[in-house]
DNA sequence: GTCTATAACTCGATAGAC
DNA sequence: GTCTATCGAGTTATAGAC
């Protein structure tokens, strides 16, 4: 074989390749984050990625590795990030302001991830948080320090680091993962809800630096 | 049949017949809120009840008769009664306490029941909706002018009446829809979790007054 | 790599004896 | 009412042709 046909011959299949695993992880993505482990089904994943299910298990042996590896890309591309912000060094305020922005625009560019990831951890505690973290618990210690400080310095109220990084949690994920109920009550549409959690970002901020600000 | 005869065998067969339903039941509760529609089994239903899989279709007829059965006798006994506390004539700063005491206490006594909830109304947004409050949106016109009024006498800074309700039900029940995360990363057991929730009771109060009040 | 066909299995549901 | 046995639908996973 020629140089020039070899070289077409592995584009050609690289390209074929990368493509079609990208289109069983796209539609792979959509269905579990609709449906969860549980709910998805294979034929679903085929369809939405215009193959059949044969193919899903030469690409990924079977619905379980295939899950994981979907799972576990969406997990790290959100929860590493946001904690990240929770431990770097900055002003304890520019901090809040970070996270919340960085956590619900995250969210409402993919509103099923809090559902998802929240779900997986229910499933299989364990596993599921070392694996996200690989095996690296949150050193939140440094933001123990850092509002201890923030606190004798009279800047702000005494309060515990843990209880205000699970409120900020809180204010930021709960309004997605009960959105349904959130919107039925609040009788917002989809574009409307979107609306709302675009504004939250501030009415959180705001809502938590009054509450702990001398 | 003579009226003793007859009376015996009534006394025992209702006997029999509740004391088999109830166990299916509790049964039923326990495998559904662990594992959900999707997850739950029929025979560990069974199983855990003692009996057979055919009885549960006997006094069920399907899994998901015996699912809403389970499921609408959870959710009523939880979120009317919340909801009704928000929508009462309380002072607002009593009301906001009796609610995350309400709310918290019963996650408290029922960890698992948030995610039952939150699960359910995500798979079926509309008919589960509909049904826990019985087709009646709840009133929160209500807490809008109870909130305005607040404002204007300069008691509380100016907030949505629909931005603090969503704080408060985030606050309380996050925290047990994300229990794995929370005492993996705060390091907590079990037992260290249910007390920082009793504890929670207050600082959730506290964090909110806090935010609001002028 | 991709397909069709089908094996292997799980699980809700039913039939029928007692 | 309760049981054993089994059916039948639905799903994951594999075999084998192309």
């Amino acid at each position: 074989m020629c140089l020039t046909k070899w070289l077409n011959h592995v584009t050609k299949d690289m390209k074929t390749d990368i493509s079609t695993e990208q289109k069983i992880l796209e539609a792979a993505k959509q269905v579990f984050l609709e449906k969860g482990l549980d709910g998805a089904r294979m034929q679903d994943i085929a369809d939405k990625a215009g193959i059949n299910k044969a193919l899903l298990h030469y690409y990924f042996r079977s619905k379980d590795k295939l899950f994981e590896v979907i799972f576990l890309e969406e997990a790290r591309k959100f929860m590493p990030r946001v904690v990240e912000i929770m431990m770097s060094e900055l002003d304890l305020f520019e901090k809040i302001e970070m996270f919340v922005g960085q956590y619900i625009g995250t969210l409402i560019q993919n509103p099923l991830l809090a559902n998802f990831i929240v779900n997986e951890i229910n499933r299989n505690p364990n596993d599921t948080l070392k694996k996200i973290f690989n095996n690296q618990r949150p050193p939140i210690e440094k933001v123990e320090v850092h509002v201890a400080k923030m606190v004798k310095k009279g800047i702000i109220k005494p309060i515990k680091a843990e209880q205000l990084m699970i409120n900020m949690v809180s204010l930021c994920a709960f309004p997605f993962l009960a959105r349904p109920m959130v919107q039925w009550v609040t009788k917002k549409n989809d574009k409307e809800f979107m609306i709302m959690m675009e504004q939250r970002k501030k009415d959180v901020v705001k809502f938590i630096i009054d509450s702990i600000r001398k």
